[in-house]
RNA sequence: CGGGGUGUAGCGCAGUCCGGUUAGCGCACCUGCUUUGGGAGCAGGGGGUCGGGGGUUCGAAUCCCUCCACCCCGACCA
């Protein structure tokens, strides 16, 4: 590719709505260019390189017996309501305006059902897996970090259809295998964490991360190798447990403890010992949740323990209305209705706690779970904290941020069930086929290699993700006629010998090609400059670690087939 | 949706508080000459609905009202 044909319109700023490192080098390299918020037009060399990684997944997809379709964006909304996903979704996805009935796919679970009802019928014809890399499109509240999370983005989307639940589990593992082996093909350090399966439903599901501060998801990670995203994650602290002095329940005044810390701060108290109520409302009904102390409940968890998406905070009239007591006075005894009560896993059968009487200005001390009040439902409710100790060694847990690159989720039968996909097995049962579902974020691979792979002068590429081999840089190809000849050589001797390159043949200063190259990033930098020529000499410069050698320009050929080797 | 910020040439910005020549600077762009191994120099030149609309005023980039867009934090999010 000669440069001066080739459109890569490179930034010497920084430009100014660019946050973190990959979106400024995205832009600066001439990659991509932004049309609205969370909408991105790739140009020529950052769809080059999308497609490598597109490539890269399509291998790896087709490896495990992947079949690739392409589904179309546009739906019928009747398949979505049935599946109760519009809803779901809600403002997530995108309403066509002026034809009714369709809207645009923000995933594809639905439509990949609806065809594996029409055409799988019999246990012999699964297991399938079934994928496509394709435009999704989600009405995101909030896009951000360039190219990270957009309103329309290119995912590889996979689904299994399997006959059994050991069959899901085998389609599963292939596609975690198939991830580890993309993510490190493409040069990409992540890490693979349990998850929540949110609002897809399904029963296990684990998310393929990369550590960074861009990231919006938070997981909880150990060097014993336990890594769970901090929706699920758990750690090993001890429970509360009984105290020896079992001391008699005791109402007593609280007129300026509001908080947690104001019962710790004014009367002393332990703060393990404080139990601190939280009423939720969940599909209008309230619940009634005890933590330990100042431990931070997990919305996440709460979500999956109730079985629905909607919860909030109760309001203040609320309180009052179940409990008797507003904020800070909420506790498990003399309760003035009946509500539903979850007490965290780490207060079972703890004594001598202290937690509000429902009443204003009055706490009760020496609460025993077991005697004073009845505790009918203990769960996992906290958000683990940084230094916890780990459920597997006991090491500590690191709190970290990340981006999720791909998710795979066990789906079982939920899309199956709702949309009728039926098959009939060796004993001529019917049941629902049984489905996984599979993730990567085309767009955030690569954003991720180069939030990984940069360095002050650009972008550092490596490995098959490269758009070009080796960039070509003639310097004052028209002071000196022979640097442009032996560059034009170099240039069509290695296209010959099959290697991509970028020539820049433009007609710029030195520094200029010097510094577009290492913004660009291309791995090699092959300099043809008259100071080199007068004695046979080009010059390699590696791009990584900018080391520098001089090499006979008849050499050129086999010198590139020993760094490609 | 709540909070904060920004909007002036392709990019980065000053000017706005305190209204007053023809709206400015750097980079980029065009022409010419010179230059040529880490973003060249000189000379000349082109490019603006100052985000949109409305208002106040003799006069608005500047003050007021309103709408919009974009960025950040939060909420939300497979």
């Amino acid at each position: 590719m000669r440069q001066s044909e080739y459109f890569i319109p490179t930034l010497k700023e920084i430009p100014a709505d660019a946050q973190i490192p990959s979106h400024q080098l995205l832009l600066r390299a001439g990659m991509v260019r932004q049309l609205a918020s969370g909408i991105f037009s790739f140009l020529p060399l950052g769809f080059k390189v999308l497609n490598k990684v597109i490539g890269i997944i399509r291998e790896e997809m087709n490896r495990i017996g992947g079949q690739e379709f392409l589904l179309p964006a546009l739906n019928p909304i009747e398949i979505w309501e049935q599946t109760g996903r519009v809803e779901s979704m809600g403002d997530v996805m995108f309403h066509i305006k002026n034809r009714e009935g369709l809207v645009l796919a923000p995933t594809h679970e639905e439509i990949i059902t609806v065809h594996a009802r029409q055409h799988i019928k019999s246990y012999r014809d699964m297991p399938q897996i079934w994928y496509q890399i394709q435009t999704k499109f989600r009405n995101e509240p909030r896009p951000k970090s360039g190219i990270l999370r957009g309103r329309q983005f290119i995912m590889k989307d996979a689904y299994s259809l399997d006959t059994t639940f050991e069959g899901l589990d085998e389609s599963y593992n292939k596609h975690a295998k198939a991830y580890k082996a993309i993510f490190d093909r493409c040069g990409i350090q992540f890490f693979v964490v349990g998850a929540s399966s949110g609002a897809m439903g399904g029963r296990q599901s684990q998310e393929f991360m990369v550590e960074s501060d861009s990231g919006e998801d938070t997981c909880a990670v150990a060097d014993s190798g336990y890594a769970a995203n901090i929706e699920v994650a758990v750690s090993g602290i001890p429970p509360v447990g009984r105290i020896n002095d079992n001391l008699p329940l005791e109402l007593f005044p609280t007129p300026s403890a509001k908080t947690i810390n104001d019962l710790i701060n004014q009367y002393g108290f332990p703060e393990e010992r404080c139990a601190k109520s939280v009423l939720y409302i969940a599909d209008d009904e309230p619940v009634l949740l005890f933590m330990r102390g100042n431990d931070e409940l997990n919305e996440t968890k709460l979500q999956s323990i109730l079985g629905t998406a909607n919860i909030r905070p109760a309001v203040t009239d609320e309180l009052i209305k179940y409990s008797g007591a507003d904020h800070g006075s909420i506790g498990p005894i003399n309760l003035k209705t009946k509500v539903r009560i979850i007490a965290d896993s780490l207060l079972k059968d703890a004594n001598g706690l202290i937690s509000g009487a429902n009443q204003n200005g009055y706490h009760y001390k020496n609460i025993d779970f077991t005697r004073d009040c009845t505790i009918p439902e203990y769960q996992d409710l906290r958000t683990v904290q940084a230094g916890e100790p780990c459920i597997i060694n006991g090491s500590p847990i690191r709190v970290v941020k990340a981006i999720e690159l791909g998710h795979i989720f066990k789906l079982g039968t939920k899309y199956s069930e709702a949309l009728g996909a039926n098959f009939i097995d060796s004993e001529s049962n019917e049941h629902p086929i049984i489905m996984g579902s599979y993730g990567i974020g085309a767009e955030r691979v690569l954003a991720c290699y180069i939030e990984q792979h940069n360095d002050s002068s650009g972008i550092i590429w490596e490995g098959p993700l490269s758009p070009f081999h080796a960039h070509i840089l003639g310097l004052n190809e028209s002071k000196f006629p022979e640097v442009k000849q032996i560059a034009e050589k170099i240039y069509l001797d290695l296209s010959e010998a099959g290697y991509e390159l970028l020539y820049d043949d433009r007609n710029e200063s030195p520094g200029i090609k010097f510094n577009d190259a290492d913004l660009i990033g291309i791995p090699i930098q092959i300099i043809v400059g008259n100071k080199n020529l007068v004695n046979g000499k080009v010059e390699i410069k590696s791009r990584k670690d900018g080391i520098r050698q001089l090499v006979d320009f008849t050499d050129i050929v086999s010198v590139l087939k020993g760094i490609y080797a």
